[in-house]
DNA sequence: ACATGAATCTTGTCTAGGACGAACAAAATT
DNA sequence: AATTTTGTTCGTCCTAGACAAGATTCATGT
C-alpha cells in the first residue's frame, strides 16, 4: 500500500517536522536513525514514522523533544495515558458515534446523520457540545491510527457544508460588534473559524472570515481597512503550543490599541494568563462574557 | 509597513521558494544576493522579494529558472506581455469590475455584487465564465501588486459561501456517476473543486468532495471506500507546472483500473497531450464531453 | 516561604560547499 | 520527419558546525 518511499521529503510532509530537525534530531537523542539507500540518502521505515507521528502529537501538547525524542515505545503508554486523560474530559458531552458512522464509509449516511443531528439540537448546542465532542474523538481516534486522513478530510468537508450553510442564512450585516475571524500563519484547520463564526453570528455579531493563513501583518492592515472592532483568532489542537504565544504577541503588536484581540480553540487550552489586551476564550461562556463586556464598554456608535 | 524581517524563511514562506532553492539560485544565478546581518544570515530586501514573486509566478507558468532568475528588469517586460496575452484571452469573458470591487474594502458590498452577479446568469454562466474571468483579473493583479493577500482571502471566502450555498441546494445524493474530487498534495486552492463540484452536480452527477491535499495513498483507498466511479483533480495556476504530470501518474497508478481519472483547472493549460487512462479537462465542454462518454460506455447500473 | 534574576541547557534554524539523478533541450542518427 | 543519444539544468539531499531565543534550573535577596 505505502510505497517504500519514505524519504525525509515525504517524512518531513506528513509529519509537520522540518527535514532539519529530523537529522538534528538524529545526532542529538539517536532517533530516528533511518537506512540508507545506495545514494546514502535516508529511508525511514513506516515503525519510524508512526513513532514520529506520535512525538509530533505528544509535543503539540506541550511536550519536549529531550522527553519524548528517545523514548522507545514507552511513548505509546504515556500516550494513552493522555489519550485517556482527554477522553474522560470529552466523555461527559455526547456520546456521538461519529468514529463508527465514519468507519463505515458511507458519505452520504454520515452528512444525513449529522445534519439530523445539528437540527435536533440546534444550531448553538451543536458548536457548543456536539462539534467538540466529535472533534475530540476524532483526534483520539487518529493518534491510535483507528481512523485515515481520508476519513478526517471528509468528517471536515461535511461539517464545514452543515456549519457555512446554517451560518449564510443566519448571518447578519448590521451585526455589531465586527468580529474579523482567521487562523495565523501556519495553521490551517477552519473548523474552528466557522464554529467561532456561528456562535457569535448566532449572538448578533458580524462575523467576517478572511479563512486560514492569514499573515500576520495582514491581519493588521486588514482589521482597519475592514472595519472590524475585534480580531478573533482560531488556534487549532495542531498548532503547537510554543508558537501559540508569540504569535498571540506579535498579532497583538500590529493591531492598532482600540482593536480588541480574542483568541479561541483547543490550541490555547494550555496556555493560562492572558497578557494585557489579548483575551482567552477558553470555553464557549468565555466568549459570551466577552461579547457582553464589549457591547458594555463600547456601545454601538 | 513589512517588517524588517525578511529572513530567507520568510522569504521562502512568501514566495512559495524553498530555502535550499534561494541558496542554490544565490550562487548559481547570482540573485538573490542578500544582505547579512550580524550573524551573517541572509537578509533580502523588499525588492528581491518583489522580484523573486515575479519569478515565480512566470516559473509557474512553465518558464526555466535560468531563463528569469538572472534576468533585471526585463522580467517586468516579459511580464507584462504574459500578462496582456492572459488579459486578452479572459477579456471576452465579462468586464467584471472585480478589482475595483475589492478595492473598495466592503465585504458586504463585494458579496452583495457577487451574489447579485449569481442570481442574474445563473450558476452555470457564473462558474464557467464569471468564476474564470474574475480568477484571471485576480491573477494578474496580484501580479503587479495591485491587491493583498486580505483580499484574496476575503474574495475566496466570499465565494466559497456563494458556491457552498448554491450546490447544496442543488446536490443530488443519487446523482451518477460519482465523482470524488479533490486536490493533490501541495495544492491548497479549494475554489477549483467547487467550481468543478458546481459544475457537475448541474449536471445530474454526484459530487463527493474530500476538500484540499488529499495524499497520493489516500485518493487510490478513498475512491474504492467511497465507491466513486471518477477521481477528479483540480490544479490551480500555483501549481508548478513540472510536477502536474508526475503527479496525474502517480495518481493513476494508485487508482483501480476500472476508475476513470479526470484532471482539470488552469494547472493544466501547458499539458498537451493526456496519458492513456487520463482525461484531461482543459475547457468546461471538455467536462461536458467527459461526462457524455461516461454515461454512454457505463450505464448507470 | 516566595519571588527575582543569573547561569545553563535545549532546540530550531542557519551557514557552507559538494554530489547526484530526473527532467529537459539540443544534436545526431535512423 | 521521427527517434535516439548526448549534454545541461535544477531541485533535493548530504555533512558538520555555529548561534540565539526560549525554557529550565539554581542561587540570591526580600
Amino acid at each position: 500500500m505505502q510505497l517504500a518511499n519514505l524519504s525525509i521529503a515525504s517524512v518531513s510532509l506528513d509529519t509537520g517536522i522540518g527535514k532539519e530537525v529530523l537529522r538534528k534530531w538524529e545526532s542529538r537523542y539517536g532517533f530516528p536513525v533511518p537506512q540508507r539507500d545506495a545514494l546514502g540518502n535516508r529511508v525511514y521505515s513506516i515503525e519510524q514514522l508512526g513513532r514520529l507521528r506520535l512525538i509530533k502529537r505528544l509535543m503539540d501538547g506541550g511536550m519536549r523533544p529531550s522527553d519524548v525524542v528517545s523514548l522507545e515505545h514507552d511513548n505509546l503508554l504515556t500516550l494513552v495515558e493522555r489519550r485517556k486523560h482527554r477522553l474522560d474530559a470529552n466523555e461527559s458531552n455526547g456520546s456521538s458515534q461519529i468514529i463508527n458512522w465514519l468507519k463505515l464509509r458511507d458519505p452520504e449516511f454520515l452528512r444525513q446523520k449529522l445534519h439530523a443531528e445539528l437540527l435536533a439540537v440546534g444550531l448553538n448546542t451543536f458548536i457548543v457540545d456536539v462539534m467538540p465532542g466529535m472533534n475530540g474523538q476524532l483526534g483520539n481516534a487518529w493518534e491510535c491510527g483507528d481512523i485515515a486522513i481520508r476519513d478526517e478530510h471528509l468528517y471536515s468537508e461535511i461539517s464545514q457544508e452543515l456549519l457555512r450553510t446554517a451560518i449564510a442564512s443566519i448571518s447578519d450585516p448590521n451585526g455589531y460588534p465586527r468580529v474579523m475571524i482567521t487562523t495565523p500563519g501556519g495553521e490551517l484547520h477552519t473548523l474552528g473559524i466557522l464554529m467561532l463564526q456561528g456562535f457569535l453570528s448566532l449572538r448578533g455579531a458580524y462575523c467576517l472570515s478572511l479563512g486560514a493563513q492569514t499573515p500576520v501583518a495582514e491581519i493588521g492592515l486588514a482589521v482597519q481597512d475592514y472595519r472590524a472592532d475585534i480580531v478573533g483568532l482560531s488556534f487549532s489542537a495542531s498548532f503547537p503550543q510554543r508558537r501559540t504565544m508569540p504569535m498571540l504577541k506579535e498579532v497583538r503588536a500590529v493591531l492598532p490599541a482600540e482593536k480588541e484581540l480574542w483568541a479561541g480553540g483547543q490550541g490555547i487550552s494550555g496556555i493560562q494568563k492572558s497578557p494585557r489586551g489579548i483575551r482567552l476564550l477558553h470555553r464557549f461562556e468565555d466568549i459570551e462574557d466577552a461579547l457582553d463586556d464589549y457591547r458594555e464598554k463600547t456601545p454601538r456608535v
